[in-house]
RNA sequence: GCGCCCGUAGCUCAGCUGGAUAGAGCAACGGACUUCUAAUCCGUAGGUCACAGGUUCGAAUCCUGUCGGGCGUGCCA
């Protein structure tokens, strides 16, 4: 709706110009904003243009509103009027067909209703949990995965071509003592007095792990083996015995991906070579005390970065700057990825070396996801990956399910702290938001629901809109059609929290109306006209938790 | 020390790509059940947007500094 508002502006502008009433140098690149009013008594949308523009106009704001406002198209019938309010906004009211016109397009669209048409947008490859397959995934991983599968949902929707990627660290050091704490734990199960180191995996999963080997034929064989080849027989059972129960949380958790790419892999395709020798001819990696350097200029981090240590092994960063390589080569120009924000000060290491690799640092865009608490009768429950002493995600789901678990991952912003109540996420009430929003769904279906059972017709074929008259069924209305804008800046600005706020606003106007007016009313026309209404609501409501992977019910 | 993020109502947070009078929920207080689900709703109260400057027609939003909190600053991942 605002992109109709701001054609029309621009139409008005251009007007003014090809009539000689205004002069505008820069027609092309003016860049305007057309907004929702926040009060009724500035009109249903608003923009800015008078302001930006007065300057290289060389008019006063509030004139040059004028002057917009004279040139809008006669013929733009979407428009009731226009005024000029403040220091020169031009607010925009819209005719009450506009909205009839949107409960009939939610009617028609049904569940593609907010999305967009396929444009010219960038090629998407979104990253994000990409846990290590060295233990299952805790709580914080949960957040990633609800925004990231959330984000992935979002932008499908918006038109964007997307795929999801999930980043197995399965290379290096910490597979080995993945290997090795499995192997200690399968000796000291079958008796023998070992030590376990301090810095290998503690968790109890890896003594289940131990108990699945004892007797199976591989247990068997382990101890046949060299103790070096033991390890790393351990060492790749428990990583595949671990991604697939990463598998299994993220299956029941709702999230899925088009690839697992492997880490390995790029060690054993020579990948990571040949991006190092890559950075080598291109002068942005040269050796230094027996290793090999990443050289950072000013602008991209504070010092030199390590590419392959002096023991010849490649850090992390070698292998990260040949998987960004690898990912836009397969001809993604848009990468995002989502991290924990504790890996923040890794941001412009992989952004340099994007760069350096001559693609637009651009080309890749960071999320960072907050810590989250769990908190339980008002207390932090405390957590620490070190000890394994942590709550997974896994039991989170079996406590709370996992449409609450999705939904409160996404009731803040990503990077801002998050402190999960299980208590809250429990409980059946108005408190809970994810019920509140899913009662509504059920509330609506539970009128039509009714209605069969009593008989009732239920027919919407050609209702009266006009007479949804009361305010608050004008609000609903509006708000119904703020729902594909909302969802074009959210994609655009990779904010899927926002999805969750507007079905909370939603659900605030719905639940009142619900209230203090009926639906099967004995009035046919009005009836119709609200069965009609409510539908629409239904099905917006069903396609915002369709994005947030939470269940729309149909009864509670 | 240096870098990044954050500081908005008693609490938890929206709003931050500059716009008009800063918004929700919870908690507090006072109300509403003969109803399509009271698993709900209505009302009241609550603010130096951490502080100080600056840019601008306009700043919670951008810039600088100060204070307070978190994180990072490995030839770890």
């Amino acid at each position: 709706m605002k992109e109709v508002i701001r054609n029309l502006v621009l139409e008005a502008v251009k007007r003014a110009v090809s009539r000689n009433v205004i002069n505008l140098p820069e027609l092309e690149s003016i860049n305007i904003e057309v907004s929702r009013s926040k009060d009724p008594k500035f009109g249903d949308y608003a923009t800015n243009a008078a302001l930006v523009l007065s300057g290289s106009a060389r008019l006063k704001p509030r004139e040059l509103a004028a002057i917009i406002s004279e040139n809008l198209p006669e013929d733009a019938k979407v428009l009731t009027k226009t005024e000029i309010a403040g220091p020169g906004f031009v607010n925009f009211f819209l005719a009450r067909e506009v909205w009839h016109g949107v409960l009939s397009r939610i009617h028609t669209d049904k569940e593609s209703y907010g999305g967009s048409e396929r444009r010219t947008y960038p090629r998407v490859l979104l990253e994000f949990v990409s846990a290590n397959p060295t233990g299952p995934l805790h709580v914080g991983h949960g957040r990633g995965a609800a925004v990231g599968d959330t984000l992935a949902r979002l932008l499908k929707k918006c038109g964007y071509e997307l795929h999801t990627e999930y980043y197995v660290n399965d290379a290096g050091n910490q597979m080995k003592i993945l290997g090795r704490s499995l192997y200690i734990r399968y000796r000291q199960l079958l008796g023998e007095q070992l030590e376990f180191p301090d810095n290998h995996y503690q968790g109890d999963y890896i003594i289940d792990l131990a108990r699945e080997l004892r007797g199976a034929p591989l247990g068997e064989k382990l101890l046949a083996m060299p103790e070096d080849d033991a390890i790393e027989a351990a060492s790749e059972y428990a990583r595949s015995r671990i991604l697939d129960g990463i598998k299994d949380d993220l299956g029941y958790f709702g999230v899925a991906y088009d690839n697992y790419f492997s880490e390995r892999t790029l060690h054993e395709s020579g990948a990571i070579a040949s991006t190092l020798d890559e950075l080598r001819r291109k002068g942005k990696a040269e050796e230094n005390e027996g290793a090999l350097w990443f050289a950072m200029n000013d602008q991209q981090d504070e010092k030199d970065r390590v590419l392959v240590r002096a023991t010849g092994e490649p850090t992390y960063f070698a292998a990260d700057a040949a998987y960004h390589q690898d990912k836009l080569r397969r001809g993604y120009n848009l990468l995002v990825d989502i991290w924990g924000s504790d890996h923040h000060g890794y941001v412009p290491r992989v952004r340099a070396a994007v760069e350096a690799l001559d693609y637009s640092p651009d080309a890749l865009r960071v999320l960072l996801v907050q810590f989250v608490n769990l908190v339980r009768e008002g207390q932090k429950i405390a957590m620490s990956t070190r000890s394994g002493d942590f709550i997974t995600l896994r039991e989170v789901l079996d406590e709370v399910g996992p449409d609450a678990a999705r939904f409160f991952f996404l009731t803040k912003r990503s990077d801002s702290h998050l402190d999960f109540d299980l208590d809250l996420a429990k409980k059946q009430s108005r408190e809970n938001p994810v019920y509140y929003v899913q009662y509504m769904h059920a509330r609506i279906a539970s009128i039509f629901r009714i209605a069969d059972e009593r008989n009732i017709d239920t027919d919407m074929t050609n209702p009266d809109l006009t007479l949804l008259s009361l305010p608050e069924e004008q609000r609903l209305m509006k708000h119904l059609a703020d729902f594909p804008d909302m969802l074009a800046e959210a994609a655009e600005s990779l904010e899927p929290h926002r999805i969750t706020f507007y079905l909370m606003d939603l659900a605030d106007l719905f639940h009142a109306y619900y209230h203090d007016n009926r639906v099967l009313v004995e009035e046919t026309g009005l009836k119709k006209a609200r069965l009609f209404l409510v539908e629409a609501i239904r099905q917006v409501v069903a396609n915002g938790l369709q994005i947030l992977g939470v269940t729309a019910p149909e009864r509670m």
